[in-house]
RNA sequence: GGAGGGGUGGCCGAGCGGUCAAUGGCAGCAGACUGUAAAUCUGCCGACUUAUGUCUACGAAGGUUCGAAUCCUUCCCCCUCCA
Protein backbone atom coordinates (compact mmCIF):
# COMPACT_ATOMS: atom_id res chain seq x y z
CA UNK A 1 0.00 0.00 0.00
CA UNK A 2 1.05 3.26 -1.17
CA UNK A 3 2.50 5.08 2.04
CA UNK A 4 1.00 9.23 2.68
CA UNK A 5 2.67 11.58 4.56
CA UNK A 6 -0.52 12.12 6.82
CA UNK A 7 -1.75 10.33 8.90
CA UNK A 8 -5.31 11.30 7.72
CA UNK A 9 -5.17 10.42 4.21
CA UNK A 10 -3.41 7.39 5.49
CA UNK A 11 -6.37 6.37 7.28
CA UNK A 12 -8.82 7.62 5.14
CA UNK A 13 -7.48 5.72 2.25
CA UNK A 14 -6.97 2.28 3.71
CA UNK A 15 -10.22 2.47 5.33
CA UNK A 16 -11.94 2.77 2.12
CA UNK A 17 -13.20 5.70 2.33
CA UNK A 18 -11.70 7.64 -0.77
CA UNK A 19 -13.57 7.89 -3.89
CA UNK A 20 -12.26 11.31 -5.62
CA UNK A 21 -10.36 13.68 -4.50
CA UNK A 22 -9.50 16.86 -6.45
CA UNK A 23 -6.05 17.18 -5.23
CA UNK A 24 -4.97 14.20 -2.98
CA UNK A 25 -1.00 14.74 -2.92
CA UNK A 26 -1.44 18.37 -2.06
CA UNK A 27 -4.28 17.77 0.46
CA UNK A 28 -1.50 14.40 1.82
CA UNK A 29 0.89 17.18 2.12
CA UNK A 30 -1.22 19.65 3.65
CA UNK A 31 -2.68 17.88 6.39
CA UNK A 32 1.52 16.69 7.10
CA UNK A 33 2.41 20.04 7.94
CA UNK A 34 -0.77 20.97 10.39
CA UNK A 35 -4.23 21.39 11.34
CA UNK A 36 -6.76 21.31 8.61
CA UNK A 37 -10.43 22.24 8.98
CA UNK A 38 -12.53 20.71 6.80
CA UNK A 39 -16.54 20.16 6.73
CA UNK A 40 -19.70 18.01 5.19
CA UNK A 41 -22.96 19.81 4.74
CA UNK A 42 -26.40 18.10 5.77
CA UNK A 43 -29.38 19.21 4.62
CA UNK A 44 -32.42 18.89 6.95
CA UNK A 45 -34.42 16.45 4.94
CA UNK A 46 -35.51 14.62 7.91
CA UNK A 47 -35.84 14.78 11.85
CA UNK A 48 -32.95 12.23 11.99
CA UNK A 49 -29.40 11.04 10.44
CA UNK A 50 -29.78 8.23 9.05
CA UNK A 51 -27.20 5.70 8.01
CA UNK A 52 -26.51 7.14 4.73
CA UNK A 53 -25.27 10.28 6.54
CA UNK A 54 -23.18 7.89 8.79
CA UNK A 55 -19.98 7.68 6.10
CA UNK A 56 -18.92 11.03 5.99
CA UNK A 57 -19.77 11.36 9.54
CA UNK A 58 -17.28 8.83 10.00
CA UNK A 59 -14.91 10.41 7.60
CA UNK A 60 -15.11 13.49 10.36
CA UNK A 61 -14.53 11.04 13.01
CA UNK A 62 -11.49 9.53 11.60
CA UNK A 63 -10.54 13.29 10.57
CA UNK A 64 -10.38 14.59 14.43
CA UNK A 65 -9.00 11.38 15.24
CA UNK A 66 -5.78 12.33 13.18
CA UNK A 67 -5.97 15.66 14.73
CA UNK A 68 -7.81 17.86 12.32
CA UNK A 69 -10.91 19.97 13.38
CA UNK A 70 -14.16 19.18 11.95
CA UNK A 71 -17.18 21.07 11.35
CA UNK A 72 -20.91 20.06 10.61
CA UNK A 73 -22.59 22.63 8.30
CA UNK A 74 -26.19 22.19 9.30
CA UNK A 75 -28.31 22.93 5.64
CA UNK A 76 -30.55 25.52 7.58
CA UNK A 77 -30.53 27.33 4.22
CA UNK A 78 -30.02 24.75 1.46
CA UNK A 79 -32.85 23.05 3.05
CA UNK A 80 -35.25 25.71 1.72
CA UNK A 81 -33.40 25.27 -1.98
CA UNK A 82 -33.17 21.47 -2.12
CA UNK A 83 -30.33 19.12 -3.92
CA UNK A 84 -31.01 18.47 -7.11
CA UNK A 85 -28.14 15.42 -7.14
CA UNK A 86 -29.39 12.21 -7.74
CA UNK A 87 -32.75 12.94 -7.69
CA UNK A 88 -35.84 13.17 -10.51
CA UNK A 89 -38.18 15.11 -8.36
CA UNK A 90 -37.63 18.11 -6.65
CA UNK A 91 -38.16 18.06 -2.97
CA UNK A 92 -41.16 19.23 -1.10
CA UNK A 93 -40.74 22.05 0.91
CA UNK A 94 -40.40 22.62 4.09
CA UNK A 95 -40.77 26.07 6.51
CA UNK A 96 -38.67 26.97 8.63
CA UNK A 97 -40.08 26.04 12.08
CA UNK A 98 -39.56 22.22 10.85
CA UNK A 99 -36.53 22.71 9.27
CA UNK A 100 -35.24 24.19 12.97
CA UNK A 101 -36.74 21.61 15.01
CA UNK A 102 -35.15 18.70 12.60
CA UNK A 103 -31.60 20.10 12.80
CA UNK A 104 -31.94 20.16 16.71
CA UNK A 105 -32.55 16.38 16.73
CA UNK A 106 -29.90 15.59 13.82
CA UNK A 107 -27.24 17.77 15.90
CA UNK A 108 -27.80 14.73 18.89
CA UNK A 109 -26.66 12.35 16.69
CA UNK A 110 -23.03 13.88 15.61
CA UNK A 111 -22.38 14.22 19.64
CA UNK A 112 -21.62 10.20 19.13
CA UNK A 113 -18.93 10.16 16.93
CA UNK A 114 -17.21 13.68 17.41
CA UNK A 115 -16.48 16.21 19.72
CA UNK A 116 -17.53 19.58 20.25
CA UNK A 117 -15.70 22.55 22.38
CA UNK A 118 -13.58 25.13 21.63
CA UNK A 119 -10.28 22.92 21.82
CA UNK A 120 -8.35 23.76 18.18
CA UNK A 121 -8.94 20.05 17.60
CA UNK A 122 -12.83 20.41 19.03
CA UNK A 123 -15.79 20.02 16.09
CA UNK A 124 -17.51 23.36 15.22
CA UNK A 125 -21.73 23.01 14.64
CA UNK A 126 -22.57 25.95 11.70
CA UNK A 127 -25.39 26.42 9.98
CA UNK A 128 -25.57 27.91 6.63
CA UNK A 129 -29.00 30.08 7.01
CA UNK A 130 -27.04 31.89 9.45
CA UNK A 131 -25.25 33.31 5.93
CA UNK A 132 -27.77 32.22 3.54
CA UNK A 133 -30.58 33.80 4.86
CA UNK A 134 -28.81 37.39 4.43
CA UNK A 135 -27.86 37.09 1.24
CA UNK A 136 -29.32 40.06 -1.32
CA UNK A 137 -30.11 38.62 -4.57
CA UNK A 138 -28.16 41.75 -6.54
CA UNK A 139 -24.91 41.84 -4.48
CA UNK A 140 -24.86 38.31 -4.57
CA UNK A 141 -25.14 38.01 -8.14
CA UNK A 142 -22.48 40.39 -8.96
CA UNK A 143 -20.17 38.76 -6.53
CA UNK A 144 -20.78 35.29 -7.32
CA UNK A 145 -22.77 34.85 -10.34
CA UNK A 146 -19.71 36.01 -13.55
CA UNK A 147 -17.56 32.86 -11.89
CA UNK A 148 -20.27 30.53 -12.76
CA UNK A 149 -20.97 29.91 -16.40
CA UNK A 150 -24.33 28.18 -17.06
CA UNK A 151 -22.55 26.06 -20.01
CA UNK A 152 -20.41 24.34 -16.89
CA UNK A 153 -23.67 24.05 -14.76
CA UNK A 154 -25.54 22.08 -17.67
CA UNK A 155 -23.24 19.45 -17.41
CA UNK A 156 -23.03 18.62 -13.42
CA UNK A 157 -25.02 15.41 -13.20
CA UNK A 158 -27.46 17.14 -11.15
CA UNK A 159 -28.83 19.36 -13.83
CA UNK A 160 -27.77 16.94 -16.73
CA UNK A 161 -29.57 13.50 -15.66
CA UNK A 162 -33.20 15.76 -14.89
CA UNK A 163 -32.64 17.12 -18.42
CA UNK A 164 -31.73 13.58 -20.05
CA UNK A 165 -34.78 12.25 -18.30
CA UNK A 166 -36.70 14.93 -19.13
CA UNK A 167 -37.65 15.35 -15.85
CA UNK A 168 -38.41 19.21 -14.73
CA UNK A 169 -35.89 20.92 -13.03
CA UNK A 170 -36.83 24.22 -11.27
CA UNK A 171 -34.86 27.53 -11.02
CA UNK A 172 -34.92 27.09 -7.65
CA UNK A 173 -32.88 24.02 -7.38
CA UNK A 174 -30.51 24.57 -9.94
CA UNK A 175 -29.46 27.47 -7.70
CA UNK A 176 -28.32 24.75 -5.07
CA UNK A 177 -24.65 24.38 -6.67
CA UNK A 178 -24.13 27.63 -6.33
CA UNK A 179 -24.90 28.06 -2.94
CA UNK A 180 -23.26 24.99 -1.99
CA UNK A 181 -20.74 26.54 -3.27
CA UNK A 182 -20.75 29.82 -1.30
CA UNK A 183 -20.89 28.12 1.98
CA UNK A 184 -17.44 26.41 1.43
CA UNK A 185 -16.07 29.78 0.57
CA UNK A 186 -18.11 31.35 3.76
CA UNK A 187 -16.55 28.66 5.76
CA UNK A 188 -13.07 29.32 4.19
CA UNK A 189 -13.70 32.87 5.57
CA UNK A 190 -14.94 32.37 8.93
CA UNK A 191 -12.84 29.34 10.34
CA UNK A 192 -10.47 28.81 7.68
CA UNK A 193 -11.86 25.49 6.62
CA UNK A 194 -9.96 24.31 3.54
CA UNK A 195 -11.56 21.14 2.90
CA UNK A 196 -15.35 19.57 1.86
CA UNK A 197 -15.73 15.91 2.31
CA UNK A 198 -19.02 14.49 0.96
CA UNK A 199 -20.53 11.33 -0.92
CA UNK A 200 -19.60 10.75 -4.08
CA UNK A 201 -23.04 12.73 -5.59
CA UNK A 202 -21.80 15.66 -4.04
CA UNK A 203 -18.71 15.84 -6.22
CA UNK A 204 -20.14 18.17 -8.67
CA UNK A 205 -21.12 20.56 -6.07
CA UNK A 206 -17.96 20.07 -4.11
CA UNK A 207 -15.96 21.02 -7.65
CA UNK A 208 -17.85 24.21 -7.41
CA UNK A 209 -16.54 24.81 -4.31
CA UNK A 210 -13.07 24.39 -4.72
CA UNK A 211 -13.33 26.46 -8.14
CA UNK A 212 -15.02 29.32 -6.50
CA UNK A 213 -12.94 29.58 -3.56
CA UNK A 214 -9.66 30.09 -5.69
CA UNK A 215 -11.24 32.96 -7.82
CA UNK A 216 -13.25 35.11 -5.36
CA UNK A 217 -10.82 34.57 -2.21
CA UNK A 218 -7.58 32.99 -4.75
CA UNK A 219 -7.36 29.79 -1.73
CA UNK A 220 -6.38 26.55 -2.49
CA UNK A 221 -9.60 24.40 -1.56
CA UNK A 222 -9.74 20.56 -1.36
CA UNK A 223 -12.50 18.30 -1.68
CA UNK A 224 -12.37 14.89 -0.93
CA UNK A 225 -15.80 12.44 -1.88
CA UNK A 226 -16.16 8.60 -0.82
CA UNK A 227 -18.16 5.82 -2.66
CA UNK A 228 -21.70 5.59 -2.39
CA UNK A 229 -22.39 2.77 -0.26
CA UNK A 230 -24.28 -0.50 -1.62
CA UNK A 231 -24.47 -3.74 -0.25
CA UNK A 232 -23.11 -6.04 -2.88
CA UNK A 233 -25.96 -6.64 -4.66
CA UNK A 234 -26.24 -3.62 -5.62
CA UNK A 235 -28.76 -2.14 -2.89
CA UNK A 236 -28.95 0.86 -1.67
CA UNK A 237 -27.72 0.78 1.72
CA UNK A 238 -30.15 1.69 5.09
CA UNK A 239 -33.79 0.01 3.88
CA UNK A 240 -34.80 -2.41 6.34
CA UNK A 241 -38.15 -3.88 7.74
CA UNK A 242 -39.15 -0.52 9.19
CA UNK A 243 -37.92 1.42 6.35
CA UNK A 244 -34.94 3.98 6.47
CA UNK A 245 -32.27 3.09 9.21
CA UNK A 246 -32.39 5.94 11.74
CA UNK A 247 -29.42 6.79 13.94
CA UNK A 248 -31.78 8.38 16.58
CA UNK A 249 -32.79 5.76 18.75
CA UNK A 250 -36.44 6.75 19.25
CA UNK A 251 -36.90 5.99 15.68
CA UNK A 252 -34.64 3.04 15.57
CA UNK A 253 -33.96 0.90 18.39
CA UNK A 254 -30.32 -0.17 19.72
CA UNK A 255 -31.23 -3.67 19.28
CA UNK A 256 -32.97 -2.80 16.18
CA UNK A 257 -29.90 -1.12 15.06
CA UNK A 258 -27.44 -4.25 16.07
CA UNK A 259 -29.67 -6.52 13.44
CA UNK A 260 -29.66 -4.25 10.88
CA UNK A 261 -25.84 -4.57 11.13
CA UNK A 262 -25.84 -8.42 12.35
CA UNK A 263 -27.64 -9.03 9.21
CA UNK A 264 -24.96 -7.73 6.93
CA UNK A 265 -24.26 -9.51 3.95
CA UNK A 266 -21.51 -12.04 3.13
CA UNK A 267 -19.21 -9.74 0.78
CA UNK A 268 -19.69 -6.68 2.69
CA UNK A 269 -18.70 -8.02 6.17
CA UNK A 270 -15.11 -6.75 5.85
CA UNK A 271 -15.65 -3.11 4.08
CA UNK A 272 -18.39 -1.85 6.65
CA UNK A 273 -16.05 -3.09 9.39
CA UNK A 274 -13.56 -0.55 7.76
CA UNK A 275 -15.94 2.08 7.09
CA UNK A 276 -18.01 1.55 9.87
CA UNK A 277 -16.48 0.87 13.36
CA UNK A 278 -13.04 2.12 14.35
CA UNK A 279 -11.60 -1.65 15.02
CA UNK A 280 -7.60 -1.55 13.72
CA UNK A 281 -7.20 -2.56 10.03
CA UNK A 282 -4.68 -5.78 11.43
CA UNK A 283 -7.65 -6.97 13.55
CA UNK A 284 -9.94 -6.75 10.41
CA UNK A 285 -7.72 -8.28 8.54
CA UNK A 286 -7.90 -11.14 11.41
CA UNK A 287 -11.70 -11.45 10.49
CA UNK A 288 -11.51 -11.32 7.12
CA UNK A 289 -10.16 -14.69 6.96
CA UNK A 290 -13.06 -15.94 8.52
CA UNK A 291 -15.12 -18.34 5.78
CA UNK A 292 -18.49 -20.01 5.38
CA UNK A 293 -20.09 -20.22 8.52
CA UNK A 294 -17.79 -18.80 10.94
CA UNK A 295 -18.19 -15.08 8.92
CA UNK A 296 -21.18 -15.03 11.51
CA UNK A 297 -18.34 -13.82 13.83
CA UNK A 298 -17.13 -11.42 12.08
CA UNK A 299 -21.00 -10.05 11.89
CA UNK A 300 -21.45 -10.00 15.43
CA UNK A 301 -18.26 -7.91 16.07
CA UNK A 302 -20.03 -5.40 13.21
CA UNK A 303 -22.86 -5.67 14.73
CA UNK A 304 -21.53 -4.74 18.35
CA UNK A 305 -18.91 -2.42 17.27
CA UNK A 306 -21.11 -0.30 15.05
CA UNK A 307 -24.23 -0.75 17.64
CA UNK A 308 -21.30 0.47 20.23
CA UNK A 309 -20.64 3.74 18.54
CA UNK A 310 -23.55 5.41 17.90
CA UNK A 311 -25.62 3.59 21.68
CA UNK A 312 -22.71 3.45 23.98
CA UNK A 313 -20.86 0.16 25.22
CA UNK A 314 -24.39 -0.44 27.78
CA UNK A 315 -26.76 -0.46 24.80
CA UNK A 316 -24.12 -2.65 22.43
CA UNK A 317 -24.23 -5.13 24.77
CA UNK A 318 -28.10 -5.80 25.58
CA UNK A 319 -28.40 -5.49 22.40
CA UNK A 320 -25.85 -8.70 21.47
CA UNK A 321 -27.58 -10.39 24.83
CA UNK A 322 -30.97 -9.87 23.10
CA UNK A 323 -29.82 -11.49 19.60
CA UNK A 324 -27.92 -13.77 21.48
CA UNK A 325 -30.93 -15.47 23.34
CA UNK A 326 -33.22 -15.10 20.67
CA UNK A 327 -31.41 -16.19 18.05
CA UNK A 328 -29.04 -18.69 19.34
CA UNK A 329 -31.24 -20.04 22.67
CA UNK A 330 -34.87 -19.46 20.77
CA UNK A 331 -35.87 -17.34 24.26
CA UNK A 332 -36.80 -14.11 25.26
CA UNK A 333 -34.25 -10.93 24.81
CA UNK A 334 -34.59 -8.22 27.21
CA UNK A 335 -34.42 -5.91 24.40
CA UNK A 336 -37.00 -7.17 22.36
CA UNK A 337 -39.79 -4.40 21.73
CA UNK A 338 -42.34 -4.97 24.47
CA UNK A 339 -45.75 -3.82 24.49
CA UNK A 340 -47.58 -3.98 27.93
CA UNK A 341 -50.95 -4.90 28.71
CA UNK A 342 -52.99 -5.97 31.26
CA UNK A 343 -55.22 -9.18 32.33
CA UNK A 344 -58.27 -6.62 31.62
CA UNK A 345 -57.17 -5.79 28.00
CA UNK A 346 -57.49 -9.45 27.36
CA UNK A 347 -61.14 -9.96 29.10
CA UNK A 348 -62.28 -13.33 27.53
CA UNK A 349 -59.35 -13.50 25.09
CA UNK A 350 -57.97 -11.84 22.40
CA UNK A 351 -57.84 -12.97 18.62
CA UNK A 352 -54.79 -14.09 17.74
CA UNK A 353 -54.06 -11.72 14.52
CA UNK A 354 -55.79 -8.44 16.74
CA UNK A 355 -52.51 -9.35 19.33
CA UNK A 356 -49.80 -9.46 16.61
CA UNK A 357 -51.05 -6.18 15.58
CA UNK A 358 -50.95 -4.65 18.91
CA UNK A 359 -47.43 -6.01 19.16
CA UNK A 360 -46.83 -4.30 16.07
CA UNK A 361 -45.93 -7.49 13.89
CA UNK A 362 -48.39 -6.28 12.05
CA UNK A 363 -49.63 -3.10 10.38
CA UNK A 364 -53.42 -3.84 10.32
CA UNK A 365 -55.53 -6.66 11.15
CA UNK A 366 -55.52 -8.24 7.48
CA UNK A 367 -51.97 -8.11 7.46
CA UNK A 368 -51.52 -10.16 10.52
CA UNK A 369 -54.77 -12.44 9.32
CA UNK A 370 -52.40 -12.97 5.99
CA UNK A 371 -49.35 -13.80 8.43
CA UNK A 372 -51.20 -16.23 9.73
CA UNK A 373 -52.27 -17.80 7.08
CA UNK A 374 -48.99 -17.88 5.23
CA UNK A 375 -47.84 -20.06 8.19
CA UNK A 376 -45.10 -16.96 9.52
CA UNK A 377 -46.87 -16.25 12.73
CA UNK A 378 -45.32 -17.79 15.75
CA UNK A 379 -46.75 -17.24 19.37
CA UNK A 380 -44.05 -18.78 22.39
CA UNK A 381 -42.38 -20.25 19.28
CA UNK A 382 -45.46 -22.41 18.10
CA UNK A 383 -46.83 -22.11 14.76
CA UNK A 384 -50.16 -20.36 14.63
CA UNK A 385 -52.65 -22.00 12.45
CA UNK A 386 -55.68 -20.68 13.20
CA UNK A 387 -55.48 -16.67 12.73
CA UNK A 388 -58.76 -16.99 14.71
CA UNK A 389 -57.45 -18.65 17.78
CA UNK A 390 -58.49 -17.19 21.19
CA UNK A 391 -55.75 -16.46 23.16
CA UNK A 392 -55.77 -15.85 26.92
CA UNK A 393 -53.59 -14.55 29.68
CA UNK A 394 -52.71 -18.17 30.45
CA UNK A 395 -51.12 -18.26 27.17
CA UNK A 396 -48.39 -16.66 28.98
CA UNK A 397 -44.65 -17.58 30.50
CA UNK A 398 -43.85 -15.38 33.15
CA UNK A 399 -45.88 -12.35 32.44
CA UNK A 400 -44.93 -13.11 29.16
CA UNK A 401 -46.11 -14.12 25.60
CA UNK A 402 -43.36 -14.10 23.04
CA UNK A 403 -45.12 -13.33 19.19
CA UNK A 404 -43.34 -14.16 16.24
CA UNK A 405 -43.00 -12.68 12.34
CA UNK A 406 -40.95 -14.53 10.98
CA UNK A 407 -37.80 -16.28 11.96
CA UNK A 408 -36.24 -12.52 12.70
CA UNK A 409 -39.14 -9.93 14.28
CA UNK A 410 -40.41 -10.72 17.87
CA UNK A 411 -42.12 -8.96 20.13
CA UNK A 412 -42.77 -9.62 23.53
CA UNK A 413 -46.43 -9.09 25.48
CA UNK A 414 -46.08 -8.49 29.13
CA UNK A 415 -48.93 -8.59 30.86
CA UNK A 416 -49.43 -7.37 34.71
C1' G B 1 -50.32 33.75 -24.89
C1' G B 2 -50.84 29.40 -28.68
C1' A B 3 -50.55 24.01 -29.85
C1' G B 4 -50.08 19.12 -28.07
C1' G B 5 -49.53 15.21 -24.13
C1' G B 6 -50.51 13.71 -19.20
C1' G B 7 -52.37 12.90 -13.79
C1' U B 8 -53.99 4.98 -11.92
C1' G B 9 -52.39 1.34 -5.62
C1' G B 10 -45.12 2.67 -1.91
C1' C B 11 -42.64 3.43 -7.05
C1' C B 12 -42.73 2.40 -12.47
C1' G B 13 -46.53 1.28 -15.67
C1' A B 14 -51.02 -1.32 -18.39
C1' G B 15 -56.27 -0.77 -18.72
C1' C B 16 -59.90 3.24 -22.06
C1' G B 17 -68.18 1.47 -20.54
C1' G B 18 -69.48 -4.21 -17.36
C1' U B 19 -65.80 -10.30 -16.41
C1' C B 20 -61.56 -4.00 -12.32
C1' A B 21 -59.58 -4.00 -5.80
C1' A B 22 -57.69 -2.94 -11.25
C1' U B 23 -52.29 -6.89 -16.06
C1' G B 24 -47.04 -6.69 -15.52
C1' G B 25 -42.35 -5.13 -13.21
C1' C B 26 -39.78 -3.18 -8.81
C1' A B 27 -39.90 -2.71 -3.63
C1' G B 28 -41.95 -5.17 0.75
C1' C B 29 -43.68 -9.55 3.86
C1' A B 30 -43.82 -14.83 4.68
C1' G B 31 -42.53 -20.14 3.39
C1' A B 32 -38.71 -23.72 1.46
C1' C B 33 -33.25 -24.21 1.12
C1' U B 34 -29.29 -22.09 4.48
C1' G B 35 -25.31 -19.65 8.27
C1' U B 36 -30.08 -14.43 11.66
C1' A B 37 -25.86 -14.26 4.47
C1' A B 38 -26.54 -14.18 -0.88
C1' A B 39 -28.83 -16.55 -4.99
C1' U B 40 -33.06 -19.51 -6.31
C1' C B 41 -38.08 -21.40 -6.06
C1' U B 42 -43.25 -20.74 -3.83
C1' G B 43 -47.16 -17.88 -1.62
C1' C B 44 -49.00 -13.08 -0.06
C1' C B 45 -49.20 -7.96 -1.07
C1' G B 46 -56.31 -1.60 0.00
C1' A B 47 -59.14 -1.78 4.73
C1' C B 48 -62.74 -4.12 7.83
C1' U B 49 -63.44 -10.04 13.87
C1' U B 50 -62.89 -13.21 6.76
C1' A B 51 -67.93 -12.14 4.73
C1' U B 52 -69.68 -16.43 -2.24
C1' G B 53 -70.04 -9.64 2.40
C1' U B 54 -69.18 -4.30 3.26
C1' C B 55 -66.43 0.03 2.61
C1' U B 56 -62.56 2.98 0.41
C1' A B 57 -59.63 3.81 -4.15
C1' C B 58 -57.68 5.17 -10.61
C1' G B 59 -56.09 14.37 -9.69
C1' A B 60 -61.15 17.25 -7.69
C1' A B 61 -66.32 18.20 -8.25
C1' G B 62 -70.58 17.36 -10.98
C1' G B 63 -73.23 14.64 -15.04
C1' U B 64 -74.75 10.57 -18.73
C1' U B 65 -75.80 5.23 -17.88
C1' C B 66 -78.99 -0.45 -15.12
C1' G B 67 -73.47 -0.03 -14.69
C1' A B 68 -67.66 4.54 -15.25
C1' A B 69 -60.59 4.18 -13.85
C1' U B 70 -62.81 4.07 -18.74
C1' C B 71 -67.87 8.75 -21.90
C1' C B 72 -69.37 14.29 -21.09
C1' U B 73 -68.74 19.21 -18.34
C1' U B 74 -66.07 22.38 -15.17
C1' C B 75 -61.90 23.05 -12.12
C1' C B 76 -56.82 21.98 -10.20
C1' C B 77 -51.90 20.29 -11.21
C1' C B 78 -47.73 18.57 -14.38
C1' C B 79 -44.87 18.00 -18.96
C1' U B 80 -43.33 19.06 -24.20
C1' C B 81 -43.09 22.37 -28.27
C1' C B 82 -43.75 27.45 -30.49
C1' A B 83 -43.20 32.69 -29.46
Amino acid sequence: MAAYKSELIQTLTSRGFLHQCTDLEGLDTKASQGTITAYVGYDATADSLHIGNLVSIMMLHWLQQTGHRPITLMGGGTTKIGDPSGRDETRVLVDDATINTRIASQKRGFSRFLKYGDGPCDAIIANNAEWLDQLQYIPFLRTIGPHFTINRMLTMDSVRLRLEREQPLSFLEFNYMILQGYDFVELTKRFGCTLQLGGSDQWGNIVQGVELGRRIAQTELFGFTCPLITTSSGAKMGKSVQGAVWLNADRFTPYDYYQFWRNTEDGDVVRFLKLFTTLPLDEIARLEKLTGNEINDAKKVLALETTRLLHGEAAAQDAAETARKTFEQGGIGDDLPTVEMTSADFGAGIPAWSLLQKAGLAETNSEARRLIRGGGAKLNDQKLDDENLNVQTSAAVNGMIKLSAGKKRHAIIKIS
